[in-house]
DNA sequence: GCCAACGTTGGC
DNA sequence: GCCAACGTTGGC
């Protein structure tokens, strides 16, 4: 029997602090510091080999391009307990947190596909499969999000990048 | 740097 | 439970 289809999302992450070329370089990374309920429930519903866009938020004054999608991340680990939420010296700490009734969950992912060059935002919005997605509707500022996958292939079509077909 | 939009906090 | 104040996000 065939695994289950992968499913899609988006990530955002400012590119000054962690983009694309970061998650590149270290091979795989815990996605902490989600402070939003509605982000950290989506975070809870990822599998292992979920698609994700990884979105360079905040990027005009950044050498990583414009704001936009920069590659493909994957899922390698579903939702565990945010480490840096019981860390006192952490800006993610949160005293409401314990051990045994953690608030924040992360998950870990690991680059899959860098895009040719990013995808960006403004493109994005032109994208008929695009135009109900939060991400382009003024004023949403959720980090992690759901993705369609006529969104997650028109994406990947028109930034030019190809992934094994069985991936998607 | 500006500022609109939004989520959270806390007084009542 | 209401809601004003506040802090943050994120495009521009």
């Amino acid at each position: 029997m065939p695994p289950a289809p992968p499913q899609h999302w988006l990530l955002k992450s400012e590119p000054d602090v962690f983009g694309y070329p970061d998650l590149v370089r270290v091979g795989r990374e815990p996605w902490n510091g989600v402070r939003n309920y509605q982000a950290r429930n989506f975070l809870r519903e990822m599998l292992a080999g979920d698609l994700c866009l990884f979105y360079h938020s905040n990027a005009r004054t950044s050498r990583a391009g414009p704001t936009g999608v920069a590659g493909v991340a994957q899922v390698v680990r579903e939702a565990y307990p945010d480490n840096l939420q019981f860390d006192p010296a952490s800006a993610y700490f949160d005293p409401k947190s314990t051990p045994d009734h953690p608030r924040w969950s992360m998950v870990d992912v690991a680059p899959a596909l860098a895009f040719p060059a990013v995808l960006p935002l403004e493109v994005l919005r032109t994208l008929p499969e695009w135009q109900a997605s939060p991400l382009v509707r003024r004023g949403t500022r959720l980090s992690v999000l759901p993705v369609t996958k006529e969104q997650f292939r028109a994406a990947l079509e028109t930034a030019g990048a190809r992934l094994h077909v069985d991936l998607v």
